[in-house]
DNA sequence: TTCATGGTTCGATCTCCATCGAAGCATTGT
DNA sequence: ACAATGCTTCGATGGAGATCGAACCATGAA
């Protein structure tokens, strides 16, 4: 009957610090098991334990076991841009008092949402491949897709589109960023993105967090691939 | 340095029942007043109060004071976009636990998201117009615009799109829909769809809540207007 | 002025829940 | 078999914050 209740389940479960670090650790996209969990926010053993049933029961992580480990992750791509979303209307009305540690910047430059790129480069891609028409909206489930040209470029670069697009999950996605406030590239195309550069060796991701660092290689080839109008 | 602190701050605002019923009230657009906001949310004065001022100083609402009167809005539509969300993770996950109240097929069929058209019939319009090849990816803020056709449609309905594409608010943006899991239009050409639809009489909102209903005259103009491929 | 209405501040109460230690279960290794 | 590691459950503790009544300020009406 009433829509508050189902915004104040999710906001509750995100609204305590110690499983917002575990949201915001499990940003980076990365299975972590529950005693990495639990040293990434602080917490010992069985609060963690705790914790991370709640945020099973409200669907925003799944678990996968494994030998005596558990792994767990979010519980998909829609669950990371919601949180990345929520990050953004806490640092755009953060006002004055933006928390800018010394991560920060990087954050800016290069990061990852879940399993595609984000942050000023990921944003550079995305008006890239518009200005040259390689993306177009469609009637496809995420509501857009790859131009003729764009597919070309697309294989070009050394991408399997067909693997792609045999799966039932959108092709392109919208994201919208939070540092730059402008949209970036999410869907299967964008998690190939990601690994695809990762794969070259033009990007390599920080083994704890989300942070994405670029190359001087990738830094060079990215500018080539992606010119900015 | 830690992204989880943020999205505490603002889960913990969202996390509270009776903040969640606030929100949800004026997920409608509504200005509506603190004693009116007490009454939505089921609770006294103060305690409305309480919470009024956690929202303001958390960015998520801007209050307007007219005469002994004091009315609140959210403080835009990010805000809005990022509670449809929040919704949409909260009914997808919710699987069997779908709590689909008598309000609900109404919501689902047409509703106000903050100060655009949201629900079945604003997929509808999104998909025709972009069937029609009206929108366009652009580089504009909001990431889309419109194409010459697309232009035209909407003078000939009877808009001012120049008033639209003066101010600094982009044009065109995507909202994703909870209920359909599908894209729907916002940004400024959204918000004159809907201020123009209930004008013309054929979509009237309900006094409060967010509800809109269309009327049997309405019914056909849109679907002449807005035909499916 | 005097009254009435809308809102806020204050102080006290109370409920909820995050936290941790200890014990228990499961799985792997020796 | 036994030990060790990863994780969970249980129970008790503590603290944060939601709530309300009462008093207080502000604005408009009589």
């Amino acid at each position: 009957m009433k829509e508050g209740p189902d915004i104040a389940r999710i906001g509750a479960l995100m609204g305590d610090p110690a499983r917002a670090n575990i949201l915001g650790a499990l940003l980076s996209g990365k299975a972590l098991t529950a005693t990495e969990l639990a040293a990434e926010a602080g917490i010992t053993g069985p609060t963690a334990s705790s914790h991370l049933k709640k945020l099973m029961e409200g669907g925003l992580l799944t678990q996968a076991k494994q030998g005596r480990h558990r792994y767990f992750t979010l519980a998909g791509p829609e669950v990371g841009a919601v949180l990345e979303a929520v990050m953004g209307l806490a640092a755009r009305r953060g006002h004055l008092r933006t928390r800018t540690g010394p991560k920060d910047p990087a954050m800016r430059a290069a990061r990852v949402c879940y399993d595609h790129l984000a942050g000023d480069m990921a944003v550079r891609i995305f008006d890239s491949l518009q200005a040259r028409d390689f993306l177009a909206i469609s009637k496809d489930k995420g509501g857009f897709g790859l131009t003729e040209a764009g597919s070309g470029f697309v294989r070009e670069i050394g991408i399997d589109l067909d693997a792609l697009t045999s799966g039932r999950r959108p092709l392109c996605r919208v994201c919208l960023d939070w540092s730059e406030r402008r949209n970036h590239l999410a869907g299967s195309l964008g998690a190939a993105f990601l690994t695809h550069f990762v794969d070259q060796g033009w990007l390599r991701r920080e083994k704890t967090g989300r942070i994405v660092h670029i190359s001087p290689k990738g830094q060079a080839e990215l500018k080539a691939l992606f010119p900015v109008v």
